[in-house]
DNA sequence: CACCCGCGATACCTCACAGCTATGGGCCCC
DNA sequence: GGGGCCCATAGCTGTGAGGTATCGCGGGTG
């Protein structure tokens, strides 16, 4: 049986007429009594009356062509929902970013994304970037937003593109001798507790700072250690120390906080989006399309 | 596009491989390719990725797959419930009754046709037999069982079965004069207050009350009319008078009441089962057969 | 590095069957 | 009783589904 059959009997119970239904088709009138003669033997079942005053279906026709149009139906939308998703207008995007990518790159993408791919299901997870690149080649996720490009096994199995860069910035809670401050130094940090990112987490960004205090690195080692940005405004609100994050940070500054730049000016490694290289997802393809055209206004 | 090929497409899936898919499809190879291939040339989308791997299916392939299959399934359920409705399976059964079927004839023949058909959905109607049989020919219901075979227009076109024979018995109050008679005759009843069924319900039941009272007929001018048995014996019971019924509404006597037969015997016009000609619908012809089976016991 | 092997794509043939025209047969209506 | 409408049947034709043979490519191996 071929969807042929289907429309063929649909067509015969919609005009109830051999001849203007086959006329409706497209086809001569005996091709179509047969389709439906062969179609009738292969059911088993009479499907239609053939009377003077008209064709009917039968009981068994009628509980055929319930079915039949449900049919035709799905093959319809099989091909709606393959364009959609080929499109990217439909599908799933599963996407691992760190705290800061919250603050300087997602909103401008995930906004317009959202309003154009409404089809398309958003599994957003906030993590650090060790746990994100190691996802994204597991598999979980399709999608990784942290700081500096994945490194290690693997890893060449994957595409990475900057979307955003930051200087360090140290914060610090209003009554902290700091607060007012336009700059501080690496020897100013120093000499203070730091609130900084925890380094399993944030290699790339350790790293920076290892480098940034030289000879005082040291003092790392007894720094507090934070998983979020929020957690190191909060901390250095709360007047536990100097917190140190990257610039896109400010925006989430509150009344008890004040931020100072770093001098010399350090870059922190930079945001990068990763994907897999292999991955050929619509969706996906729909998001690097968007990031991109979002992505040009980002400091360069 | 046909359901050749959907049914391909799953196959490949399954597969994951072109051979395979082929062989389990009974085809070759390079058929199955070529089939494939037109149908991604129909969808406008590739929908499997021929890797070294495998073959697997893209975003738009598996957002394909999903309606395919259950486009199969539906056309797998159109023939089988076409089937079911042929072999009277499913379906509709609008059936309309007088009371006094429901005491005589019909427990012995729903019984077990609800069990053997329990798919069926039976619509049961208590009416008088004026008013169902304008409804079967009016094509609201397809069963009727009434007393009397129909006349009048139309009857030409329906099949009537007798199912059953009552004679005419009295039922009078306990506390009435005829309360312990095994028999009452027709100048008894010209005697009492009656009390009938409608005459515009039940005709027949009528003419045959007129003959039966003879020169007395008249009575009946005044008798109280009732629209089901169980009111004519509710009213006998509280000595409204003498109900007059067929002989199966002994059934639905209570502690109250008194049955006489009526002297001489007077059979009612018979219980009666009748059917539009031209009505094919395997309920109906399933209601029919566990009729003729279940009604050989009937009285003759 | 060259060779081989497995797999899907391509080329080309063939035959089954979907569709066509012509015609038959049943039923209703005039 | 004759004519017309409608579906079924008969026989022919062309498209396309399926077959065999072969190519091209990528990956593993000696």
């Amino acid at each position: 049986m071929e969807a042929r059959h289907l429309r063929y009997a649909l067509a015969v119970a919609e005009h109830q007429h051999f001849g203007r239904a086959a006329a409706s088709l497209g086809i001569a009138q005996p091709s179509l009594s047969r389709q439906i003669a062969d179609l009738e033997r292969e059911v088993g079942e009479r499907l239609f009356d053939r009377t003077p005053a008209g064709v009917f279906p039968t009981a068994a026709g009628a509980a055929f062509l319930a079915p039949a149009r449900r049919a035709l139906c799905e093959m319809a939308s099989a091909v709606a929902e393959a364009g959609r998703a080929a499109r990217g207008e439909t599908g799933r995007l599963r996407l691992g970013f760190i705290g800061s990518a919250l603050l300087r790159f997602l909103p401008s993408v995930l906004t317009p994304f959202r309003r154009d791919h409404p089809g398309v299901r958003l599994e957003l997870r906030e993590m650090s970037t060790a746990r994100g690149s190691a996802a994204l080649l597991g598999g979980e996720l399709d999608l990784v937003i942290g700081r500096g490009a994945p490194r290690g096994p693997g890893a060449e199995h994957l595409v990475s593109v900057t979307v955003g860069r930051d200087d360090l910035v140290a914060v610090v809670g209003k009554g902290h001798p700091y607060a007012g401050l336009r700059t501080v130094t690496a020897a100013q940090l120093a000499r203070q507790h730091l609130i900084v990112a925890s380094a399993d987490d944030e290699p790339a960004v350790r790293a920076g700072l290892r480098a940034l205090l030289g000879a005082d690195a040291s003092v790392l080692d007894t720094a507090t250690e934070a998983r979020d940005l929020r957690t190191i405004i909060g901390l250095a609100g709360c007047g536990v120390g100097v917190g140190l994050g990257p610039s896109g940070m400010r925006a989430a500054g509150r009344s008890d906080t004040w931020f100072c730049a770093v001098t010399p000016r350090t870059p922190l490694p930079d945001l990068v989006m990763s994907y897999r290289a292999d991955d050929r997802s619509p969706v996906l393809a729909a998001f690097l399309a968007e990031a991109r055209r979002r992505g040009d206004d980002l400091p360069g």
